[in-house]
RNA sequence: GUCCGGGUGGCGGAAUAGGUAGACGCGCUAGCUUGAGGUGCUAGUGCCCUUUAUCGGGCGUGGGGGUUCAAGUCCCCCCUCGGACACCA
């Protein structure tokens, strides 16, 4: 071979091949979900991206390893739903719109032909005929008509309560936006409004999102799982009635609270109101009125972030009342403070210090009476020990009618519960975290909220034939937050007739935060067409629910917990025939540099666009996807995309030198190198059901490794197992590097698309092995390999072992005390 | 503090019905190719000892203990890194 035909031989040109396979697959449009029945249907589905600024690498990421289980399906043969569209309302855009003097519609529509361009090029096997966008009306519509129908069910409901607000975007956040007190989007410190909002009823459904997690045990990460069950908090308790004495100028009132340790009730020496909650307010004394609202206003002062410090020093008030003790009558001081939280339980707790750190705190700081009620073990006192919170006798817990003295925690707690239901001062409660989801946002780019506020009917529902409720254009207004929605000042629109009066009357002109038009639109994906409904429900009960989402643990709570709650509704209403949305969920890590997210500030992001330039679509994906399990992070300082595209013009290079025919009998070929393909077949149909794409990855290379020695010192180009072997190369690299496979498939000598070319049919008689290698151990210890046959006779792999010289000479002057023998993988000798 | 994950060569990572630790790749070393560099190709590459080269030996999966003929894998204790939640009564 020339030199010349070497160097020409070595590489394929990476920008030319992947410009001849784009235009070939735009005609061929080999992704359509036929959805005609002929064949198994699979939905895999990704989560769809925020249209903010071109693709990166982490989308680079989630796309290579989504694409690999999709084209994997088409090549298994089934009928695959992949589907894409965009998120595309919402505050980002908003904000980048308004910088730049821009209309949101604008500036978002622009980034997803950007985007779409992109995922174009870097070959994700989408169904482009079902794109969707959430800021279409065709699409918010039923956004709307959804909203509507939750609302009848008593699901959707408004109310007044004190908000999370973010002051930057001047708009509310619902409790999962806010991460440690700051806004989940811009970073800005959240405060608190009080303000009429709407919201979605989770709640109800806190013990089905609980429940149903069993059903998705071995199918969704433990993490996830975990913290969703975090953000539910179930707790499990007791409602205790105290009565609060009248002052000379309050009346008596009961006040419930909410306790995990019932037991403990002897112990409860004094009782803490939420120093923010409206309770405090009407609890306090108006001797004690000045101090606690200038405590109060401290509080209120506080942000959350403050809240957040560890080991704060306890604060708060004495109200100037006391409250019962319904057990033994006690008198106990009632106090307000901000280590109680107004929106957890009741608002209210009972204060046992004895078995309670905060509590313990809280009264060493103010010099409140401790009385333990549960025995502490011997060395707890001497070893410095304050709140005991395990388990243990009780003591101290008697009236003249209920003892719980001795009794370990568990028993103590049914009985004094059932001893308070007895007495009608209280009863077993359970009580979650979870809130329910603030919906309305103070902002133009989002979803209308379809009701008409009209002085005489009060809230109307727009009716479902008047939908949508279109966003005014408001082309030129100013969009700047200014606290109200923008849409409020738009007054054509605002200004309606009342639907049921037909007086004047006003739009509601707050618009719906954005994870509610993402929690259905793996729904419409299934007819994205459909104008009866929001989807074709014979269509759903075709692809839903999903076999395979894979998306970023971001997205753990908020949007996965939203989802559930919308399909779990949906079943309700008997929309749906299922009560979990994905069947199986993959998260992927992130993509970061030299140790660190990537970032704007550290400089150290990795551009995904100059990554392809210059190493090629394929080698990217390849890197990615080759970089280690899926759902670990992968440092992309640690990574070698240049390998990557040496391996694929590696294996490029078999395909110029098969030298068989296309369709020669494969049968007559090298059966060392027909097994090597096959295992390996095998092996990948293992490995990708079990999310090991990276090995996948491996097995692919060792195949090439044995194809290219076939060629050059084993059987010869010309064998048909090396057409054989090629061909599975190009078909299994289909499911990463698609531009690659294609021009082997193509060299082969066959017709595109290589991406539904089939996958092989493994041979079961090929996996049979000849021989296998049983290992000789002696202690333990590797001594010697036999080349055995598969089906050896215990006796005759020990007598073969003992006959091995290495064995032979290693138990020189030894007695064989035991042999354990495995055929036909291994001997251990025992010897001494 | 609570919960969930992890700790395997210089690096990314393979390997669990307990049975050859380090597959595959990166990097590195030597050689060939080349005017040079890169690419490409061949060989080697866990650590230590022994040997001219063989042959061979010892140690090795964060640390310590245990179960077992046999432990990266199972059990107990500890160390450590990462993530999530965090005054949730």
């Amino acid at each position: 071979m020339s030199e010349q035909h070497r160097e020409e031989q070595a590489a394929y040109d990476v920008e030319a091949t992947q410009e001849k396979w784009r235009k070939v697959w735009d005609d061929l449009n080999p992704f359509e979900a036929a959805d005609d029945g002929s064949r198994e249907r699979r939905y895999a589905l990704t989560m769809f991206p925020y249209p903010s600024g071109d693709l990166h690498m982490g989308h680079a990421e989630v796309m290579a390893l989504h694409d690999v289980i999709a084209r994997y399906w088409w090549q298994r043969g089934y009928d695959v739903l992949n589907p894409i569209g965009w998120d595309s309302f919402g505050l980002p855009a908003e904000n980048a719109a308004i910088k730049r003097d821009e209309h949101p519609a604008t500036y978002t529509y622009a980034n997803i032909e950007t985007q779409a361009e992109s995922f174009r090029r870097y070959a994700v096997s989408f169904d482009w005929s079902r794109r969707l966008h959430t800021s279409d009306p065709e699409y918010y519509r039923w956004t709307q008509w959804l909203f509507l129908r939750f609302r009848e069910r008593g699901l959707a409901y408004r109310k007044s309560s004190p908000v999370n607000w973010c002051p930057n975007d001047q708009t509310v956040l619902a409790n999962e936006q806010v991460v440690g007190g700051m806004c989940e989007r811009c970073g800005a410190e959240v405060t608190k409004r009080e303000l009429t909002q709407w919201y979605f009823k989770v709640t109800d459904y806190a013990q089905r999102l609980l429940d149903d997690m069993d059903a998705l045990q071995d199918t969704w990460p433990e993490r996830v799982l975990a913290m969703q069950r975090n953000w539910i908090g179930r707790s499990e308790g007791a409602h205790v009635d105290f009565t609060v004495e009248a002052s000379e100028s309050q009346p008596a009132r009961d006040v419930t609270v909410f306790t995990t340790r019932p037991d403990t009730l002897f112990g409860a020496t004094f009782f803490v109101v939420a120093a923010d909650a409206k309770l405090a307010d009407e609890l306090c004394t108006p001797a004690r009125r000045e101090l606690f609202e200038s405590y109060r206003e401290q509080v209120r002062r506080e942000s959350d972030i403050d809240r957040l410090a560890t080991d704060r020093e306890k604060t708060g008030v004495f109200l100037g009342r006391y409250a019962i003790n319904p057990v033994n009558g006690e008198r106990i001081p009632v106090w307000a403070a901000d280590y109680v939280l107004a929106d957890y339980g009741t608002g209210a707790i009972m204060a046992v210090p004895a078995q309670d750190q905060r509590d313990w705190d809280f009264a060493e700081k103010f010099d409140l009476p401790i009385r333990r009620t549960v025995e502490p073990p011997a060395d707890f006192e001497s070893s410095g020990g304050k709140a005991y919170v395990g388990d243990g006798p009780a003591i101290n817990s008697a009236n003249d009618d209920v003892s719980l003295d001795g009794m370990a925690v568990d028993e103590a707690k049914r009985t004094i519960t059932e001893y308070l239901e007895g007495r009608g001062t209280g009863k077993g409660a359970v009580n979650f975290r979870l809130r329910d989801w603030l919906l309305s946002r103070q902002r133009f780019w989002g979803c209308p909220i379809p009701i008409v506020h009209c002085e005489k009917c009060g809230e109307v529902p727009v009716p479902d034939d008047q939908l949508p409720v279109e966003l005014p254009d408001l082309r030129g207004a100013d969009l700047k937050p200014k606290g109200t929605s923008p849409l409020a000042a738009a007054e054509d629109w605002v200004n309606v007739d009342c639907p049921s009066c037909g007086g004047p009357a006003k739009r509601d002109s707050d618009t719906m935060d954005t994870f509610v038009d993402s929690s259905w639109y793996f729904l419409r994906y299934c007819s994205p067409q459909y104008t009866d409904g929001p989807f074709d429900p014979e269509a759903v009960r075709r692809w839903m629910p999903a076999e395979q989402y894979v998306g970023g643990v971001e997205h753990a709570i908020l949007h996965l917990l939203y989802s559930r709650f919308f399909v779990k509704v949906l079943h309700d209403m008997g929309m749906v025939d299922f009560i979990e949305p994905f069947t199986a969920l993959l998260n992927q890590g992130q993509v970061i540099n030299q140790g660190k997210a990537m970032s704007k500030s550290l400089g150290n992001g990795v551009n995904l666009g100059e990554m392809i330039d210059q190493f090629g679509v394929d080698a990217v994906r390849l890197t990615l996807v080759f970089a280690g399990p899926p759902e670990d992070d992968i440092d992309w300082a640690d990574m070698s995309p240049a390998g990557s595209l040496k391996f694929l013009q590696r294996a490029w290079r078999l395909s110029g030198d098969v030298a068989s025919e296309p369709g020669v009998a494969y049968d007559g070929g090298d059966t060392a190198l027909r097994k090597a393909t096959h295992r390996t077949l095998r092996e990948v149909e293992q490995l990708i059901d079990s999310h090991r794409f990276n090995v996948v990855v491996a097995r692919l290379m060792e195949l090439v490794n044995v194809t290219r020695k076939a060629i050059d010192s084993g059987c010869g180009p010309e064998d048909p197992a090396v057409r054989e072997a090629a061909e599975a190369v190009a078909i299994i690299l289909s499911l990463v590097a698609p531009y690659t496979a294609e021009e082997m498939w193509s060299r082969l000598g066959h017709e595109p698309t290589v991406a539904k070319a089939g996958w092989p049919v493994v041979d079961e008689a090929l996996l049979v092995q000849d021989s296998i290698t049983a290992i000789v151990q002696i202690q333990g210890k590797l001594r010697a390999k036999l080349e055995v046959s598969p089906d050896i006779s215990e006796a005759d792999l020990e007598a073969t072992a003992m006959a091995d010289e290495h064995v032979q000479r290693a138990l020189e002057g030894k007695t064989v005390r035991k042999v354990i023998v495995r055929a036909p993988k291994l001997v251990n000798i025992v010897a001494g």
